[in-house]
DNA sequence: TGGTGTCAAGGACAAATGTCTTACTATTCA
DNA sequence: TGAATAGTAAGACATTTGTCCTTGACACCA
């Protein structure tokens, strides 16, 4: 549930040793990469760390998109779509190490460099799916599924990502996430640990609670 | 809020022109151009007609994903990521004609005609930042704004899709669409006309009660 | 030490949405 | 014609989720 891309990730390894184009570049925990509303004019591709990927809305609420870590890239939608704004905000959960891949290196690894051409469409349409799949099921079905997803597909909690961030990504509040995660508690699905965090009690029931509906 | 893309629908029709790879297919309405979990062969691009976009979850419900029209491609995304079922089911909501593209003229066209290649990366980028927008604005605001968005897109309902379709397009049941509607009915911003179809009472009052939340 | 601020958790209530059922309308067909 | 059927709308109630507020734990500091 952290997006990682090994294939993007070598490749964009391979391309900085080549050639001098691109760069490293570090954030702090808790700076912006980029951020809604500013001019697109850099795409960036994780080496190291965790993001976070937001849309705030309007009314200060906050939608979380996804969590992601190395070989994620960053900003390609709005170049490849000529975008005047980001429609989101990237955000350093961790220490971050980003390749640094200016607007025109971008247009030229995309014209010239069959591979990155190739590659790039596979993630967009990965996403696409990927989004679109999510999208349906968080609208189908009630809450207490999408967490028990959530669980199934992390095993536990990053520590990196904050109820809050976890409530966002889910479109709920963090008294609702609150309410579902004692919930499967009480049903022994889950234990809440010392740190907080919470834990797999008890995995075949897991498995078998989430296969009534898979 | 019937998605077109001019700019796809003209390419098409140059290349089916220009040669024998690329030939028309009609399809009946109710009809399904392409059924979830099918193994993924061909790429459609529609060249007239209304077509739905659905995820059928496990339990049976429906999440529709988009309406679609001329320009429209269905399928692209199976075959960049090479899996080997569609995720989705396209229907023919009234007589629908397409371009019918098979797997190695997709590929072979993504290979040797730069404007196709990068035309396909575009339109994915779009999807991608349409389907988070929407999918940020459904989890992050109430129902009744999600309507307004739709009457305020739409003008009025199209006739080819009915409340039930638009309930999934929400994710909600008719029920509530029904109830939201009515709401906007007393609340004097729309009517209900003798098709049972909605109309714009107070086009002002409607932009004013949007306003507020964008 | 004790005061103060901050934050996470959860209780109580309100609001939104879903489920189930009934009623109404129109259509088909024997 | 009239019974059966399907589709739509909405009432009543149940469930889910949000909002608001209180409590308790902890850190910081005068």
């Amino acid at each position: 549930m952290i997006k990682t891309n090994l294939k993007v990730l070598q490749l964009i390894e391979k391309i900085a040793r080549d050639t001098a184009n691109v760069i490293l570049k570090t954030f702090k925990k808790g700076e912006y990469i980029v951020q809604q509303n500013e001019k697109p004019k850099i795409v960036y591709i994780i080496k190291k760390g965790i993001t976070k990927c937001f849309i705030t809305e309007e009314n200060g609420k906050d939608y979380v998109l996804d969590f992601s870590s190395a070989g994620e890239i960053i900003g390609e939608v709005e170049l490849l779509t000529h975008k005047d704004q980001y429609f989101s905000t990237i955000e350093a959960l961790t220490i971050l190490e980003v390749y640094v891949i200016p607007k025109v290196v971008f247009d030229q690894l995309n014209n010239e460099d069959n591979d990155f051409n190739m590659l790039i469409k596979e993630v967009l349409a990965h996403r696409l799916m990927n989004t679109s799949k999510r999208s349906s099921y968080q609208q189908i079905y009630p809450l207490l599924y999408s967490v028990l997803k959530i669980i199934y597909d992390f095993g536990q909690l990053d520590e990196h990502i904050s109820k809050q961030d976890l409530a966002n990504y889910l479109g709920i509040t963090v008294r609702s996430l609150n309410r579902t995660l004692q919930e499967l508690v009480d049903k022994k699905i889950i234990t809440i640990n010392e740190v907080d965090n919470f834990e797999i009690k008890n995995a075949p029931l897991l498995i078998k609670t989430i296969e009534q509906f898979y």
